[in-house]
DNA sequence: CACCGGGCAATTGTATGCGGGGCACGCCAC
DNA sequence: GTGGCGTGCCCCGCATACAATTGCCCGGTG
C-alpha cells in the first residue's frame, strides 16, 4: 500500500475501467486474500486513483461475483468455497455442451483447422514436458476459449469467457492442485475436435459435457479425500 | 422529466440500489426507448440523485447488458436485436434444461406439489380466459423460475434469474407478439413436471430443452414470415 | 459544392468535502 | 464477572465542483 501499482496507461481508457481490470487481476491471481475486508480509500491509493472511479469498478466486479457487498459496512473480497466451485461446474457442463454443439455446426474450416493445431501444439509440449500441470491448464483454456468463440454465439461467448471463466481462473491459482490427468483430458480433446470435424453437434455435445462431469467428479473425489 | 418518479424509499437502502432497479425496471419496460441516448445529469434528475449513485447503477447495468456505454460519448439503452433473442434462447435451452435435471435430482417433495399447484392453477386460469396471452406469458414466467430455483443451484439461479430473465423480459415487453401456443406449452409444462415427480433426470432435461427449442423455432418462424 | 480544420459548447470523467450510519471499545449496572 | 448500553471514531454514501475529452458547427478553401 506504499507506491502506487504499474498499470497499463495506453491501452484502457478511463480510470474505472483500468481499476476494473487491474483490481480484478488482482483478486483472480489472489494477490488479494479472498474473503479478506478492504477498504476504499486503501484501494483506491493502491490504484492511484480516487474513490469515485474505484467505486464504480466495484460495482461491476460486485455484478461479477468477484467482491461482496453490504452497505455501510464495506466490501469484502469473494471467498471461494468448494460448493461454489462444484456449481460452476453444472453451469459449465451446460453451457460448454451447447458451445460444443454450436460449434460443430458453425465453426469455418479454418477455425477446425486452427483447434487442430493447437491440439498438435499441446502433443508437442506434453511429450516435451511431462506434465507441467500449470500448462497445460493454460493449453486446457485455450482449447476451450476456441470452442466457445466457435460457437458464434456472442451472448453465449460474453457470459462464458466475459464472466464465468474470471471465476473459474480464481479457483484454479487457489487451488492449483487438482488437475484432471493430462493424457486423458488430452485424449478428450481429441476427440471432441473429431466430432466437431465430423459437423456432429450431438456427439460433440455429449462428449464435452462427459468431458467437463468428469472433471467435476475428479473434483468431488479429491474433496473426499481430503478436508 | 420534470417530476422525479416515485420510488419505493423503504425497501432499499443505498440511493445507487434504488436507482439501479428503477432504471432497470424503466428499461424492461420500455418506458424509456431501447436504443436511444440519455444523459447522465438527465437520468439523475429524473431518479432525484445525482450522478454519483447513478453512475454505479449504470455500472452495473452496463454489466447486464442493458446499456451500452462508450466513454466520453455516453449511454444509450440496450436494443434488441432478433440475432440476440435467438442467441438468448439457447442460453436459456442449455441452463434450463441443466436446471430441470438438478430439480429433478434435488427438488423436495413441497416443492413438487408447489409446482403442481401451480399448473392446476394455470388450468383454471386458461379455462376461464381464452388465451390471454400476457397472462399467460407471466405464468409461465412463475413456472420456469420455480423450477430454475428447484435446481438448488445458487449460482444458476443467481445466472438465469437475476441476470438473463431480465434480458428477456425487455423482449417479452416489446414483441410482446409471439407466444407460444399456450395449449401447448401447457401440456409441455405437465410432461416436464411428471418426470421431475419421477425423478427422471434426464427425461425433465429433455423435456425442457425441447419445450425451449420449440418456443425458439417458433419465434425464428414468425422471423421469417414477418420482416 | 464538397471537404477539411479549428474553435466552442456540452457532456462525461475525476476529485474533494461533508454528513450519516455501523462497529468496537469501554463503562456501568446487575 | 458478565451482559447491556452508550459514546466516539472510522468508513461509507452522496453531492458538489472542477477538469478533460469529444462531437458539432461554422468558416474557409480547393
Amino acid at each position: 500500500m506504499s507506491q502506487p501499482e504499474l498499470i497499463d496507461d495506453k491501452a484502457l481508457r478511463t480510470a474505472a475501467d483500468r481499476v476494473f481490470e487491474a483490481l480484478q487481476d488482482a483478486i483472480v491471481r489472489g494477490d488479494i486474500e479472498p474473503g479478506s475486508r478492504v477498504g476504499e480509500t486503501e484501494l483506491a491509493e493502491r490504484f492511484g486513483t480516487s474513490r469515485g472511479p474505484l467505486r464504480e469498478a466495484l460495482r461491476r466486479l460486485e455484478s461479477r461475483r468477484l467482491v461482496e457487498r453490504t452497505p455501510h459496512v464495506g466490501i469484502r473480497i469473494a471467498s471461494l468455497s468448494h460448493g461454489a466451485l462444484i456449481e460452476l461446474y453444472y453451469l459449465r457442463e451446460a453451457l460448454e455442451g451447447m458451445s460444443a454443439r454450436l460449434a460443430a455446426l458453425h465453426m469455418t474450416s479454418g477455425e477446425v483447422a486452427g483447434l487442430k493445431a493447437l491440439l498438435a501444439a499441446h502433443e508437442q509440449d506434453e511429450a516435451l514436458k511431462a506434465d507441467t500441470a500449470y500448462f497445460q491448464q493454460e493449453g486446457d483454456l485455450d482449447f476451450h476459449y476456441r470452442i466457445i468463440q466457435g460457437s458464434h454465439n456472442t451472448a453465449l461467448t460474453e457470459l462464458l469467457i466475459g464472466e464465468l471463466y474470471h471465476r473459474i481462473r480464481m479457483y484454479r491459482f487457489q487451488f492449483s492442485a487438482y488437475a484432471n490427468r493430462p493424457q486423458k483430458a488430452f485424449g478428450e480433446h481429441q476427440r471432441i475436435v473429431e466430432a466437431i470435424e465430423a459437423r456432429d453437434g450431438d456427439l460433440a455435445e455429449m462428449l464435452m459435457r462427459r468431458h467437463i462431469s468428469s472433471a467435476r467428479q475428479n473434483i468431488e473425489q479429491h474433496l473426499k479425500e481430503n478436508p
